[in-house]
DNA sequence: GTCATTTATCATGC
DNA sequence: GCATGATAAATGAC
C-alpha cells in the first residue's frame, strides 16, 4: 500500500494538468490588478492557493511563469490584460 | 573521455568560457542556464547521498572530475537541499491532508 | 548558509 | 504546433 501511494505521489508530481478556468481567472485577476508589482506576499499566495484549490508552490510557479512570459512578449498578452482591466474596473464601480 | 559519452557540453574542459573580465566594461552577462549531463548528475547525487553539505576539499575534487566550477558545485548542493526540502513538504501535504485513493 | 527569484528547458495537454 | 505547469541552473538579497 505504501508503495502504491509512493508511486502515485511521484507520478502525480510529474504529470502536469492544467488549472481549471476559475483558478486561472483568479490568478489573472490578481496579476493584472498588480501589474506594477506582481509579487504576492506569502500570505497573499496562501489565500490565492486556497481560493484556487492549488498549492502555494503552484501559485509561485504560476506567477514566475506569468511574469517572465508577460515580460517577454507584452503584446501577446495585451488583449488578456484589457479584459481583466475592464473586469476590475467594473467590480470597482460596483 | 566521459564527456564524449554523455553530453557534458557545459563547463566542459574549457573553464574560461566566461571571462571574469576584471575591472570594467562588460555588462557581465548572466551565465546561460546549462543542464548537466546524466553522468554529472549521478556523481553529484552520489555525493549528496553521503553528505548533504559538501566540504571545500571534496567540492574541488568533484568540480575537477565533472568539469564544473566549484561555484557550480556549491550552487548545485544549495539547490539540491532546497529541492529536498520541497519534496518533504509535498510528501507531507500529500500523505496527510488526503485520505484519497 | 537559506530562499525567493529569473531564465531556459523539460514534459505534457490539446 | 504551441500553451502551460513543473523542474533545473544561476543570481541576488539577507
Amino acid at each position: 500500500a505504501v508503495m502504491i501511494l509512493r508511486s502515485r505521489f511521484l507520478d502525480a508530481r510529474r504529470k502536469r494538468r492544467n488549472f481549471n478556468k476559475q483558478a486561472t481567472e483568479i490568478l489573472n485577476e490578481y496579476f493584472y490588478s498588480h501589474l506594477s508589482n506582481p509579487y504576492p506576499s506569502e500570505e497573499a499566495k496562501e489565500e490565492l492557493a486556497k481560493k484556487c484549490g492549488i498549492t502555494v508552490s503552484q501559485v509561485s510557479n504560476w506567477f514566475g511563469n506569468k511574469r517572465i512570459r508577460y515580460k517577454k512578449n507584452i503584446g501577446k498578452f495585451q488583449e488578456e490584460a484589457n479584459i481583466y482591466a475592464a473586469k476590475t474596473a467594473v467590480t470597482a464601480t460596483n | 573521455f566521459d564527456r564524449f559519452f554523455d553530453n557534458a557540453y557545459c563547463g566542459g574542459g574549457d573553464p574560461p568560457a566566461e571571462p571574469p573580465c576584471p575591472g570594467k566594461d562588460a555588462p557581465r552577462t548572466r551565465k546561460k542556464r546549462c543542464p548537466y549531463s546524466k553522468f554529472q548528475i549521478r556523481e553529484l547525487e552520489r555525493e549528496f547521498f553521503f553528505n548533504v553539505y559538501i566540504n571545500k576539499e571534496k567540492r574541488l575534487q568533484l568540480s575537477r572530475m565533472l568539469n564544473l566550477t566549484d561555484r557550480q558545485v556549491k550552487i548545485w548542493f544549495q539547490n539540491r537541499r532546497m529541492k529536498e526540502k520541497k519534496l518533504s513538504r509535498d510528501r507531507l501535504q500529500y500523505f496527510s491532508g488526503n485520505p484519497l485513493l
